[in-house]
DNA sequence: CTTCAAGACGCAATCGATTGCATGGATATT
DNA sequence: AATATCCATGCAATCGATTGCGTCTTGAAG
C-alpha cells in the first residue's frame, strides 16, 4: 500500500510489463505501431499503478509546454476576471494550462513578471497592458523566439502585433449618440490615460459623434482620469455639476466612474435621466444593482478571451505567421437603462 | 542578430566561455565554489546573450515546479477573483508561479482538472470546493504523493486536511444578532447547500442567535438555495413577503441575492432597513452600489489567499506535516450601512 | 623544498518522456 | 523454400539544468 513518494513514471510501467519504456510512451498515447494486446496490457497497468504522466519532463523533450501565460493588470476586476474565465475554458478544451500574472498596472511589474512566464517557457502569452506601459521591447523576448503574443483590450500603439479588441471608436460614438438621440444637448466626457489607446478612441468616438449631430465641443466638459476610480469618478462629476452650465449627459468610458456619478448627482437632487442622462462602459454586473439603472456599453469579455485564445493557437498551429499582425475585432452593443432612457425605447435590450 | 529559435542555454554560454555547464549552472547562482572573476564573467555574457533559465529543465531534476495550483469554482466572481489576487501575489513574491483552473461548481469538471494539475506536478495546491462536491477521494493523489492541499472558504467536512477559512457559525451570529439589535424580532435566512459547511454553518449560527435572544426559530423563513443568484434571491424574497406575516429582517448568505431582496422589497414599496432590515455576507462592492447600501459580513479574501499560500509553503517547508490537519481562521467583522441601520449607530465601520 | 589544504572547476549521471533508427520475428509472395 | 515485407518493439540519444564526487591548481605552513 505503501506509494513511492516519487510517483510513477514510464520506467516502472517498462520494468513491470517487461517491454521497454518506449514500448510504453508509445502505448499510451495509441502509436499505431505498437500491438493492441500490448496497448491494452499498459493501459491497464498505468491505471491499476496510478501512472500520471509527467508534464514537465514531457515539456522538456518536446519544447512545448501546453501553457497559456496570462499577463493583466489586475484579477479581481469585473471585466479581466471574466476575460480570464474566457481564456481559462478555451484554453482547457485546447489541452493548455493557463499560468496567471499581474502587473498591479505597472510596467516594472509587468517587466519582470513576464520574464518569468518566459523562464516557465509558455506556448502563448496573452496580455492586457499596464495602464502606464508605453514602451514593448519586453516583448521582444517572445517574439524573437517564436512565441505567439496576442494583446487584448489594452493594446499597443504599434501596428504588427497581434491584437483582440473592441471598436472602441463605434462603441463610443453609439453611446455618444445615443444620448444626443435621447436628447442630450451638452455631454460631458470621463475618460482614460489617454496613451492608452482604448482611452484615445473612446474619446474619438465622442468628439465625432458630437460633430455629425453639430453639437459643440467643449473642451471644459471632456475629462480625464487616469483611474477613472470610483473616486474619481465623483471628483469628475462634482467638477462638471459646478459649472454655471452644467452638462445634460455624460459619456463615461467605464462603469465605475459612471456609477459614482449617478450617486454624485443623486446626492445633488438631479434626476437622472430627465437632467443629466448617463451612459457607462464595460456592462458590468454593478449596472443592474445601481438606482436608476446604468446603461452601458456591453464589452465581451469571455469572447474576447475566447478568441485570444483561438488567435494563439492558429500561430502556434502555423496558420496566422507569427511575425505577422492579426487584428480580431469583436463587436459590442449598448445596453440601454434607466440612466439614459428619457423615451419610450423597444431597443437594443434593456433591462 | 538572428536570434537562434532555441534560446541560449547553459551550455552555449559554457562553451563559448570555455569553462563547463556546470561551472555555468553554479555561477549564475553564486554557488560559493565558483570563482568570483567567473561568477562576473558568467553573469556579464548571460546578461549580454539574454540567457534565461528553463525552468521546464530545472523543474525536472529538481522535482520541484515552484507552482501553485488553484481550482476554484469560478474565476469570475468578486470574492474568488480576489482570493486569486492575494493567492497570486503571495506566491510570486515567494518566487512560486500560480497556474489556475475553475471547476464550474462541478465534480466532474473538478476531478478532471484536478488531475492536469497534478499531471503538471504542482508544488502545492489551493482549493475552494465546487458546490456539489462531497467526496473527496479525488484529492489523495495528492496528498499520496507529499503534494501540500489547502482548502480555502469552501472545505471539505472531514477533519484531517488543512484549511484557510473564517468562523462561518460566528459571522452569521453577529450579523443576526445585529438584526435582533435593530430591533428585528422575526428574522429570515437565505442559506446555500447544506453539505457545503460554510453555509452549514452560516445557519447554525443565525440559529443560534436566535435562540440566544429568546425569538422564534420558523423553519417557514429559513430558506435554502443551491446558488443564492440574484434570480433565487428574488425568488425566495417573493416567497417570504407573500406570507401572512412576512419577516422584517433577513440575513442572507451571500451579498448577490441579498440585493435582489433590497430590489425585490423596494419594488413592492417596502422600506428598507424599517419595514426589512437585510445584512447580506462576503462585502462585495455591490454592497456600496445599491440603495439603500447594504450591510454585510467582510469576508477577506485577499487575506484568506495570503494565508492559503503561506499554509502550503509552511508545509513545502516541512514546518507543518502533510499528513497533519491545520486550520487557520481569519477574522471577519459586520459592516453596518443603512440596509440594516435602524437606529444611529456609532459601530463596527459604516459606509 | 615538501606537504597539506582549500579553492576552483570538470565529469558524468540524473530527472521522465520522446523519437529516429535498428532489429527481430512473423507473414506473405513467387 | 527462400526472399521480400510488414509489424512490433528495443536501443540510445536528447531536452536543459543540477549535483555528488573527483581532479587540478595554488598558496601557505612546516
Amino acid at each position: 500500500m505503501q506509494e513511492k513518494k516519487k510517483g510513477v513514471t514510464i520506467y516502472d510501467l517498462a520494468q513491470e510489463l517487461n517491454v521497454a519504456p518506449s514500448t510504453v510512451s508509445r502505448a499510451l498515447k495509441d502509436h499505431h505501431s505498437i500491438g493492441k494486446k500490448t496497448i491494452k496490457a499498459v493501459k491497464k497497468l498505468a491505471e491499476k499503478r496510478g501512472y500520471r504522466p509527467n508534464t514537465i519532463a514531457s515539456s522538456l523533450r518536446t519544447n512545448r509546454s501546453n501553457t497559456i501565460g496570462i499577463m493583466v493588470p489586475w484579477i479581481n476586476r469585473p471585466f479581466i476576471s471574466s476575460l480570464i474565465s474566457g481564456i481559462e475554458k478555451t484554453a482547457r478544451e485546447s489541452g493548455y494550462h493557463t499560468i496567471i500574472s499581474q502587473s498591479n498596472d505597472n510596467t516594472e511589474v509587468e517587466i519582470e513578471n513576464l520574464q518569468a512566464l518566459y523562464d516557465s517557457r509558455v506556448s502563448a502569452l496573452i496580455v492586457s497592458l499596464a495602464m502606464d506601459t508605453t514602451e514593448y521591447h519586453h516583448f521582444d523576448l517572445f517574439t524573437d523566439n517564436g512565441i505567439p503574443v496576442v494583446f487584448v483590450d489594452r493594446i499597443p500603439t504599434i501596428q504588427d502585433v497581434h491584437k483582440v479588441h473592441i471598436n472602441n471608436f463605434n462603441a463610443a460614438f453609439e453611446a455618444t449618440e445615443h444620448l444626443f438621440e435621447q436628447g442630450c444637448q451638452r455631454i460631458a466626457h470621463f475618460g482614460g490615460a489617454l496613451h492608452q489607446n482604448i482611452y484615445e478612441d473612446r474619446r474619438l468616438g465622442y468628439i465625432a459623434a458630437l460633430r455629425k449631430n453639430n453639437l459643440d465641443i467643449d473642451e471644459s466638459i471632456i475629462l480625464q482620469s487616469s483611474s477613472l476610480s470610483a473616486e474619481e469618478g465623483t471628483r469628475l462629476t462634482e467638477q462638471i455639476l459646478d459649472m454655471p452650465n452644467p452638462p445634460d449627459g455624460i459619456f463615461c468610458a467605464n462603469d465605475t466612474a459612471a456609477v459614482s456619478a449617478i450617486q454624485c448627482a443623486k446626492s445633488r437632487g438631479i434626476k437622472i435621466p430627465e437632467e443629466l442622462a448617463i451612459i457607462g462602459f464595460n456592462n458590468d454586473p454593478i449596472c443592474l444593482i445601481i438606482d436608476p439603472s446604468l446603461s452601458s456599453v456591453h464589452h465581451p469579455a469571455v469572447e474576447m478571451g475566447e478568441a485570444a485564445v483561438s488567435q494563439a493557437l492558429a500561430m502556434l498551429d502555423g496558420e496566422i505567421g507569427i511575425e505577422a499582425a492579426s487584428r480580431m475585432t469583436l463587436n459590442t452593443h449598448i445596453v440601454v437603462r434607466k440612466s439614459s432612457n428619457r423615451k419610450i425605447l423597444l431597443d437594443h435590450g434593456s433591462i
